[in-house]
DNA sequence: TCAAAAGTGTTGCCCGTACACCCATGT
DNA sequence: ACATGGGTGTACGGGCAACACTTTTGA
């Protein structure tokens, strides 16, 4: 941050108005109809209805503007916690967004941040504007779903501002830090099956794995406690994320 | 991009300052002593010395206010236009810094861009102030040395605002990226031995590699030309970045 | 002839993949 | 008994690292 010698009085200038957006990411459990068979896990994402101005009536990304005494991430927990108590989240810079005409009122800049819940942590929001829509990756596209069968395809901007765009880069980061890093047991309870945790891979990469090489790939990564899960058939192994 | 539904006027609320940072880097030549031997290259970044005040007399990167019309690739080329003539920069987005104290006058939120030419490109500055440090990175450490001998240990924080800070996350990403992305390229020649490009990998990533296996990772990446760079012994076959 | 670099071939290891097989459970 | 998932072993193949060797040049 340096400047021209002639910026001397730097509050004496118009300044585009700065904003933080959240993309909170959870998994959602789907209890099976064949109580032989595993139930299915979904990604799912954050979204409110906005009922004001500008696209009012659209769904959008969770923000606020940000405040002179507050960072971004203090923004963005502030945002989070007006609508919905949420505590252990795990918070990453995602990009910063500059088109010019991304709001048509006027010149913003907005800061988008990754953010991942387990759900367990969620306690019930009375905003009935909030909604957890259901985030389907696939190789061509990704599609949103809300509970009453509406579908949002991201290709299409139907979401408020650049918002489809956002997602899109969102999922992206996911998807590519899921390989290399920690990031996936933001998603995850403290204690998980090993199946859980493939389940996962496969929603987020959209891509199947075979039981005995996901457990080579992560064996590094967790640890058994020596806890079962016993709500299946054969009773199945916990693991926590290993320290260190 | 959402905000509160109080919220209505957006104009109407004190708003943090938005600037630019930029880190150019580009790989110099240094003709060897040794005749028999391979000159040397080293990774370079630009910074300024600040005649003015804050941090006056200290190094800095150099940036600039963001304007309300401009995007923040255009507040970069312009910095970097007034400063030196450039033109076919490589730039990329590499972080948004937002602490509240980073700047002791008031608040100032500052997108950093990384930035890659190849310096033959370089029309000479005017700007007395201006000046290519070179960037020795080891395990421990990163340190900045200027054509006098002056260094900047990294560690210890001695330039202006947070520039350390980004210059070692700027380090990072290239270090990352070299491995996985074509972005080397942007600090080559338009035709280069693979012996250069071996080179260049060994500085930013502090590693050496064996001919064979370095001509092995990058094949897929390059196509001969059919030219040879004599000035040397055995001719080495120029290459360029493979199109498609 | 010799030092330095250009360029190529061989080998072994590690890791990801595919696939096969047995174990445990409750209906 | 059987379907389903839990859990483990084996075998193949690609990619990377180590290393050895030949070729080419100018002094």
């Amino acid at each position: 941050m340096s400047e021209n010698q002639q910026d001397n009085k730097i509050d004496d200038y118009q300044k585009p108005s700065l904003t933080v957006d959240n993309l909170l990411f959870a998994i959602a459990d789907e209890p099976s109809d064949n109580i032989r068979k595993l139930g299915n896990k979904k990604l799912q994402i954050l979204l409110i209805k906005r009922n004001y101005e500008p696209f009012e009536n659209c769904w959008g990304l969770p923000g606020a503007f940000m405040q002179m005494e507050e960072s971004f991430l203090e923004t963005s927990t502030r945002v989070l916690n007006e609508k919905m108590k949420l505590s252990n989240i795990y918070f990453e810079q995602l990009y910063t967004f500059d088109d010019i005409k991304r709001d048509p009122r006027t010149r913003v800049v907005s800061v988008a941040y990754l953010a991942l819940i387990n759900k367990v942590n969620v306690a019930r929001s009375d905003d009935a504007n909030l909604c957890w829509f259901t985030v389907e990756i696939s190789k061509k596209q990704i599609v949103l779903n809300d509970e009453h069968g509406n579908k949002i395809d991201l290709n299409n901007a139907q979401l408020a501002f650049d918002h489809s765009k956002i997602i899109r880069m969102g999922v992206e980061r996911l998807q590519n830090k899921v390989e290399y890093s920690n990031i996936v047991f933001g998603l995850m309870q403290k204690e998980f099956t090993i199946a859980e945790l493939q389940q996962v891979f496969e929603l987020i990469l959209d891509k199947k794995f075979t039981k005995a090489n996901f457990e080579r790939k992560l064996r590094d990564k967790i640890e058994p406690t020596n806890q079962y899960r016993t709500s299946g058939f054969r009773p199945a192994m916990l693991y926590k994320t290993k320290e260190n």
